[in-house]
DNA sequence: TATTGTTATACTCTATAACTATA
DNA sequence: TATAGTTATAGAGTATAACAATA
């Protein structure tokens, strides 16, 4: 208890310097954070953010490629297989090749698949909440603002 | 080439909804295009983030304990124990078991290990640069004071 | 008994290339 | 030849538990 104790002193007064003032490492930080905030909030269902992030998208845009959904969202084709897969499997995603380019797989969800985005769905977007605990409503919504333009999502500031 | 045409068409025409404005969602974004601008730039010396930061860290706090480095850098114990070993047979960290807890481990820098910190030092920190192309000076500084506070590495705005 | 770090195992995500079937 | 997706393999990172040495 003594020993445990003098660990978390110790680790409190490490000295980190300009590293936090760098984005990249405040990005890795926050979110390994939003992470821990999605697994404790949602671990329940088995449900990993990749996967649903996928099956929101699919549900958003029904009838496409597989490899759009890839491109789109950062995951390996040859991950995006397996992902694919696993949703087939789970009864959520349907696979369907097009007879006018029958080497592509086109992708949407099954009943299931919508019920289980439905019923996600606010939790998903309440992390919100448990990610945001130290900003203001407004804070928080700038920050969503800047990482927006950061990334590419908006051109222009409105 | 029409084809490859056709898809970025298609991949742009893509609806996201409401997860561009989830936390959780940017910041995956925005760090895998960290990391790609980090490899990009940086990809020279083989180094990787964490391996970095952890030199980093070693550097500002010479023989701090393994496990707290460890635990301030999220880094599970297990795979800490592969870095450092990586980082020894590099010639850039040296282990030193103390006398009075002979189950621990101090880490320190070698002569080389500060030379690489330092020769890198300027590429790391300015990732800045090629992170922040599409925001001003001032909306980075913004977004950086945004992270720390929802990171809690600040407790109050100042 | 508890703690520090190591080893071993397994699983996820990523990277890469070879492969198939289409086009 | 090029493309869409699959398969196979290897690597990094993580999670977990069992372990040795030390306290």
């Amino acid at each position: 208890m003594t020993k445990a104790l003098a660990n978390v002193l110790e680790d409190e007064r490490i000295e980190l310097g300009e590293i936090t003032s760098s984005l990249g490492f405040l990005l890795r930080v926050a979110q390994l954070q939003a992470f821990d905030a999605f697994f404790t909030t949602l671990a329940v269902d088995g449900l990993k953010p990749g996967e649903y992030t996928a099956l929101w998208v699919i549900g958003l845009n029904p009838g496409l490629r597989q490899g759009s959904i890839a491109r789109t969202l950062s995951i390996k084709p040859a991950h995006m297989t397996k992902l694919v897969q696993r949703m087939v499997d789970a009864g959520y995603v349907l696979r369907k090749i097009p007879e006018n380019d029958r080497r592509s797989v086109r992708l949407e969800l099954t009943a299931a698949g919508h019920d289980f985005v439905e019923k996600n769905r606010g939790a998903f977007l309440s992390l919100h909440g448990a990610e945001r605990a130290r900003l203001s409503p407004a804070e928080a919504d700038q920050l969503v603002a800047l990482l927006r333009r950061l990334v590419g999502l908006e051109e222009k500031n409105t």
